[in-house]
DNA sequence: CAATCCCCTATTGTATACAATTTGAGTTCG
DNA sequence: CGAACTCAAATTGTATACAATAGGGGATTG
C-alpha cells in the first residue's frame, strides 16, 4: 500500500463511503489529487478502479460524478452476486482445504464475538464477513470469478447503512456461515449454494429494511 | 476512436488476437508504444483494459505478460456466461422492445447469411454474433450485468480457433438465435434463459473440439 | 426577449522527464 | 563450486507541462 496510486485509492474510497459526498456530486481529476497529496497520474489510475467497481461514473464527456444507485441497482446486484457466489460456493464446496475451514471458523468466531454485544461492532462485523467471502472466493479457485466478484462487492450504500442492521439480522448472518462451514465441510455443494443463496438474498432485504429505516 | 488510448487499445487487441505473440510472453509498456504508435501513458491505460479483460496478466512485480487460458479456464469462462447471460436474456425477455426484436432479426439475417455459403465467412459470423448478443445484455437494462459481461466475452483463444468450427456448429448457432427472438416475442423469460444456457454451452464443445481439431 | 454564436475557462488527455523498483549477470568470498 | 552480494540495466511508477476538448456565460442579432 505504498505506491501512489493505491494511497489514491483508499483516500478516494474512504471520501466516497463517510458519506461527505454526494451521489450525483462531481469531482475532478485536480481535486482528488489534492485530497489524496498525489498527483493527477495515480489520481487517475486510483479512479479507474473506482469507476470498475461503480463508485464512480463518467458522463458522455469524462467527466467525473458518484455513482447514485437505485433500489433496483442494489436488488441487482444482490442478485448478480447471489449467482456468482452461489457458484463460488459450489465451487468451494469441492476444492477447499482444511486450512481453509479452520480459517472459515477462526473469522465467523470473530463476527459472532462482535454481533453478541450488547451494542454490535459494526465495522468488525463488516471486516470478518469480507473476509469470510474472500476465503470461500479464493477457494472457489477462478480467478475470472474472482475478479468478477471484486467488482460487485461492498457498495457505498450497504456500508452506510450497515448501522441500522438489527442485531438479529447480524446475528443471522453468523449462523449462516456457520451453516456454510458446516455445508463445505459434508463438501456438499448443492447445500453450499443453497445456503449461500438464501444468506445473500436475506441481506438484500437486510439491507432494504435499514435503507427505509433510514428515511 | 480518435483518442491515443482507444487506438493503443485496438492495435494492442489486434496484436494479440492475431497470434503474433505467444501466451506467456512478457510485454513491455516501452515496446507497446512503439507498436501503436503512442505515448507511454495511453498504453498504460489501454493495458489495464486488456488486463481487466483478461487478455493481459501481470506478474508480482507488475510486469507485463500475454494471459495463457488452459481449457479449464475456457471451461470456467463459459460456465459463467452461461450464468450471466442467461439471467440476461431473462431480464431481457421481460423488457425488450419491438424495436431491438426487429434490430436481432436483421443481425440474424446476416449471420444466416455469413454461414449458409459454401465457405462460411467467419469474420462475419463472429461480427454479427456479437452484435447479437450485445442487444440482448442492452435489453436486459443493467449496466452491472453489461459492465461485467465485457469482462467475459472473446477470449483470443477463442477468436483464434473459430476458424476451425464446422459450418454444422456455425449454423445451429443461427437456429439457435431464431429460437431465442421467438422466446423474446413470446416474452418467455424461462424458456430465453434455457435457449441462451445450452446455447453456450454448445458454444463450449465445439470451441473445445476446434483445439483438439488444430492440435 | 429568446435563440445563437463565440470565446474564455474548466477539465480531461497525452507526452516526457525523472524516480523507484526489480531483474539478472557478473563477482566476490566462504 | 556455489551461495550471497553488488550494481548496472530494464521496467514500471509518478510528477508535471502542455494539448485537446467540452461547458458555460455573456454578447449579438433577429
Amino acid at each position: 500500500m505504498s505506491r501512489a496510486s493505491d494511497t489514491a485509492y483508499n483516500k478516494i474510497r474512504g471520501h466516497l463511503l463517510s458519506g461527505e459526498v454526494s451521489p450525483g456530486e462531481q469531482l475532478t481529476e485536480e481535486s482528488l489529487a489534492e485530497i489524496t497529496g498525489v498527483s493527477r497520474t495515480p489520481v487517475r489510475d486510483a479512479v479507474r478502479r473506482l469507476e470498475s467497481e461503480m463508485l464512480l461514473v463518467r458522463n458522455e464527456s469524462k467527466r467525473i460524478f458518484v455513482a447514485d444507485w437505485s433500489r433496483d441497482d442494489i436488488d441487482e446486484m444482490f442478485t448478480l452476486r447471489q449467482m456468482l457466489e452461489g457458484h463460488a460456493a459450489e465451487r468451494a464446496a469441492q476444492r477447499i482445504t482444511q486450512e481453509q475451514i479452520d480459517y472459515l471458523e477462526e473469522v465467523n468466531r470473530e463476527l459472532h464475538e462482535a454481533v453478541e454485544l450488547a451494542e454490535p461492532d459494526v465495522a468488525s462485523f463488516l471486516n470478518a464477513n469480507r473476509i469470510f467471502h474472500e476465503i470461500i472466493t479464493d477457494a472457489a479457485q477462478s480467478p475470472r470469478l474472482k475478479q468478477v466478484l471484486a467488482m460487485l462487492v461492498e457498495t457505498p450504500v450497504v456500508l452506510r447503512t450497515a448501522r441500522n442492521y438489527s442485531i438479529n439480522d447480524l446475528q443471522q448472518s453468523a449462523r449462516d456461515h456457520d451453516e456454510l462451514i458446516s455445508a463445505f465441510r459434508a463438501a456438499d455443494a448443492g447445500w453450499a449454494r443453497a445456503v449461500m443463496g438464501s444468506h445473500l438474498r436475506r441481506a438484500f432485504h437486510t439491507f432494504a429494511d435499514a435503507t427505509e429505516a433510514a428515511e
